[in-house]
DNA sequence: TATTGATAAGTACGACCGTTCGGTTTATAA
DNA sequence: TTATAAACCGAACGGTCGTACTTATCAATA
């Protein structure tokens, strides 16, 4: 994250809370984060610290926030650079192992949080999925893209294509972090070649 | 869970306890389950419950006990009874539907554990890893089989397999659970079927 | 230089946390 | 019947939690 100069002070800190408050996050999940041990770590006090979001929810709230533009900016929006179509699509792959790679602590923090909220109804629920929805239809673009480009077949149901596409992605998460397979690369690159396959003219 | 006349009044309870707890845990993860509000729920005090586990984290991994068995005898178990190959992972399959249906609060226990505590080094997470990995490995199990029966080409990476097979139903929990997605069961079947086709001789 | 408004710190509160302890009831066995 | 152990309770401990108030700091402006 680059630091604005036209930053406010309050700005900046809020920046710098955020970007600790994610990696936490990332590491011990977002009902874990308590805002005395943010605190601690970014060497402010509670109060301090508090006074920029007034309640824990905004700043649950507002780490998905930042998480997603995050997000959007390592993975989705530098594939943009690569030619439409079947190009782009491995370039968000691409983008994604390096992501995760980058936050080495904690997994990606979207699919931890997908699965500690799928049952805690509220506004982190609907941050939550509004995000997962709009990060999934992001994929089924890029297949539409594919369809039209003419790299897939006319008929691909891109739904579906994301489904699965999405799916190997959590099981690579599961695989890296939890299970700490040392073929989980190997086992997703290969599931999404076999995917791509599925769909090629 | 069937109550044996031959428990004593202690194993009872405990088995009643795990039942509260294991419900709770779907529903809010393993962390946020407090022993307070468990104590509350099967009405009983706090120190009379703690006096089961003796501590916390013993609470867990004996939830994650039980949820395993309880997993083993609904889903796997009796998928054995059918025959060798394909209609065994295919009952396995249906098995799990069932599973999470009957299971509707919250989700399968496991997966939400799993990105929960893949960065939460310490006991929870050795045995999370083991039931994981004994699961996981069922399925190549049954991958094999099918090879040997023939219904599965000879040169089927078992191991892969199981990776696809696994993502799938990560995916299906995340559309069905946090998205709501009316079609998550639809896309399931689908990818699963054509999973299959994959690897038919 | 004086004033103001934003930012952070300080302090305090009630709620809940896991855990310990001592005592009371209940079941088992001699 | 009595001795022993298990099961359970209520109260309390030290901590941490989120949040609400009040106070201090300090740059920008008048």
């Amino acid at each position: 994250m680059v630091k604005l100069s036209s930053m406010s002070r309050g700005a900046e800190t809020k920046e710098m809370i955020l970007k600790a408050a994610l990696d936490f996050t990332s590491r011990w999940g977002l009902e874990s984060l308590s805002i005395g041990e943010l605190a601690k770590k970014v060497g402010m006090s509670k109060s301090g610290l508090f006074g920029h979001f007034n309640s824990k929810e905004k700043l649950q709230t507002m780490v998905l926030d930042y998480a997603s533009t995050n997000f959007v900016n390592e993975v989705l929006l530098p594939a943009f650079k690569s030619p439409r179509g079947i190009p782009r699509i491995e370039a968000t792959v691409e983008n994604w192992y390096a992501w995760m790679d980058k936050q080495h602590t904690g997994g990606c923090p979207f699919a931890a949080a997908a699965f500690e909220y799928d049952d805690r109804p509220g506004a982190v629920q609907d941050h939550l999925r509004k995000y997962l929805d709009e990060m999934i239809n992001s994929f089924v673009r890029s297949a539409e893209i594919a369809v039209e480009v003419g790299h897939f077949k006319k008929d691909t149901d891109c739904k579906e294509f994301a489904f699965r596409f999405y799916s190997y992605l959590l099981g690579l998460h599961l695989y890296d972090r939890l299970l700490k397979e040392d073929q989980a690369l190997e086992l997703h690159k290969k599931a999404f070649h076999d995917l791509m396959s599925n769909y090629l003219v």
